[in-house]
RNA sequence: GGUCUGUUCGUCUAGGGGUUAGGACACCAGAUUUUCAUUCUGGUAACACGGGUUCGAUUCCCGUACAGACUACCA
């Protein structure tokens, strides 16, 4: 088997798409499973839509996931330059090859004139024209003009383009390894244009001379190339390149949640979900968009979901970290139909990750938020509510969003609980526990329970009656971690105060 | 419209000519926790439809429906 050498291969019109992340991820992964190269390049060459700060945006969203590059944009290599906009004097050749062989033309038609052959063909009945086999020989092009004319007008500077000439009847065929063998009849392709009249290849012609000379051996790429791909068979061909063309496999898309349709950022903004890997900007429009490394998500939660999203080992093994991935991963296990995009399991995902951190690391990720807030904590504190709060995350921002009470007193009081559990025996239960915790000299969970057995014990009340109330007095709501736990985290004199303020704020409502 | 691709629980999927069609997420219920969550147990829920081939089809073939992609001097 040949080197493998594959590529990733974005266009820096923006921020990267997650989708775009998983196929750098297959990529990556078949790269790595063989030892082979993971090469970025960049294909810009399409001016009018080049983004600046894009290509940046794409580096570090592959850096953040752990996708590292090992030839091309940002690190160099035996190919250089991995750009294609850097690349451009090396096209016109190949082009120029396909010319003289009579694999492709030059073709002067303006816009009007292609306009003009669209509406003719239209008005006469056909349902999508095209620039091809019948259809060229009524255009303006080195295979209608006299060699004279193309001769003059090349050498005065005629803006032009160099079209493939796709032949009238053949049988198109390519072994996809994900779809198999794809079939497409000649007929069916139009000459599409090779170089732009700026001087810059299209697409298909700089992918398929890049891949050759970059030694490509497998093009993984999204499924909307599939109808392309035929296309790029017969530049092999014609450039005589066959022996040495690279194997495909054409990746389902990703779709919206619900629905139908190829996922987007609208679907993204209207369902609150991150559909780029990073918070991104738009440079002209100034539109933002929040991101999956600053929504909270882990970048080993990402890659597992990610992974899954289209291809699965075929056991029932589900927490896979990049080195398992890349030990497990085929592309002969990867699924044909486009996959509909679910948050809620990149959500699981995230938490079991998150919980297999080591208390340390929860710690800092609660430190972080409270030095956000100006708020002094101790390590071994912040330590401790880590490790009560692990199982209940999700997100790093957890640990500060759901324990803020740990922090500030509650001001105010769930309705719900309140009108639902604050009773006289609430109130009298916390009135004598307040006054017996006020004369204890030392104070944690163990003590605050058995403070509190004995008092309910001594007034004849299950402790069960009043637990939500007392949850109400430390939290202001239902909600939040081990009641006793909470008490020994803020301790003594602060339990004795929240319930007396509770005891204030809502006495009036018992009567 | 044309071309290409696809279709197993709500979602991600396993499976494959004879299975109680398996798992995970989500959801629901019960247990545990005299509290919240966790955890555990259980449950609801799928082979798009119609023809063939076959003793037998969810699985193979053909149609239909539906969906998606593509149909630019964009990638």
């Amino acid at each position: 088997m040949k080197d493998v050498r594959v590529r990733f291969a974005p266009s820096p019109t923006g921020a990267l798409h997650i989708g775009g992340v998983r196929t750098a991820l297959y990529n990556y992964l078949l790269a790595r499973q063989n030892n082979g190269t993971m090469i970025l390049r960049i294909e810009d060459t399409d001016q009018a839509r080049y983004v600046p700060g894009a290509e940046e945006y794409i580096l570090e969203s592959l850096k953040w996931v752990g996708i590292t590059i090992d030839e091309g944009v940002g690190v160099g290599g035996p190919y250089a330059p991995y750009r294609q906009s850097e690349r451009k004097p090396m096209y016109r050749q190949y082009a120029q090859k396909l010319v003289d062989e009579g694999n492709a033309y030059y073709a002067f038609d303006t816009e009007e004139d292609l306009d003009a052959m669209k509406q003719r063909l239209k008005t006469a009945g056909v349902a999508s024209p095209q620039y091809n086999s019948i259809t060229r020989m009524q255009m303006r092009n080195s295979l209608t003009l006299l060699d004279d004319e193309v001769k003059a007008l090349l050498a005065a500077g005629t803006p032009h383009v160099i079209r493939l000439k796709v032949p009238r009847k053949e049988e198109v065929r390519l072994n996809d390894m994900i779809r198999g063998w794809v079939m497409v009849h000649s007929s069916q392709i139009d000459d599409k244009v090779l170089m732009k009249s700026d001087g810059m290849p299209t697409y298909h012609l700089a992918n398929v001379v890049d891949d050759y000379l970059m030694k490509i051996s497998h093009v993984i790429r999204g499924e909307e190339w599939l109808p392309s791909a035929p296309l790029h068979v017969l530049l092999y061909k014609y450039l005589g390149w066959e022996a040495d063309m690279p194997q495909f496999a054409h990746l389902p898309l990703l779709l919206k949640p619900t629905g139908d349709g190829k996922l987007s950022k609208r679907d993204a903004d209207q369902m609150g979900f991150p559909i780029f890997p990073l918070d991104w900007t738009d440079p002209t429009t100034g539109e933002t968009a929040i991101g999956f490394r600053e929504a909270g998500y882990l970048p080993e939660a990402l890659v597992n979901f990610l992974a899954f999203l289209g291809w699965n080992p075929g056991t029932t093994q589900e927490i896979f970290s990049m080195d398992d991935l890349i030990k497990s991963f085929s592309v002969e296990r990867i699924g044909k139909a486009g996959t509909k995009f679910d948050i809620h399991k990149a959500q699981w995902f995230n938490q079991q990750y998150l919980r297999a951190k080591p208390n340390e690391v929860l710690a800092d990720y609660l430190l972080e938020s409270l030095s956000r807030e100006k708020i002094v904590c101790s390590r071994a504190k912040a330590e401790k509510i880590a490790s009560v709060m692990k199982e209940r995350a999700t997100f790093p921002k957890d640990f500060w969003e759901q324990g803020k009470f740990l922090f500030f007193a509650p001001a105010t009081f769930d309705e719900a609980i309140a009108s639902k559990k604050w009773n006289e025996d609430a109130v009298k239960v916390l009135g004598a526990f307040k006054a017996e915790v006020s004369k204890l000299t030392t104070f944690n969970a163990e003590v605050a329970k058995s403070t509190l057995d004995g008092v309910t014990a001594s007034l004849g009340i299950g402790t069960g009656k009043i637990l939500q109330a007392l949850r109400l007095s430390m939290t202001g709501s239902g909600a939040g971690l081990d009641l006793m736990m909470i008490m020994e985290i803020i301790g003594k004199d602060e339990v004795v105060s929240r319930i007396d303020f509770a005891l204030n704020k809502l006495k009036v409502k018992v009567a």
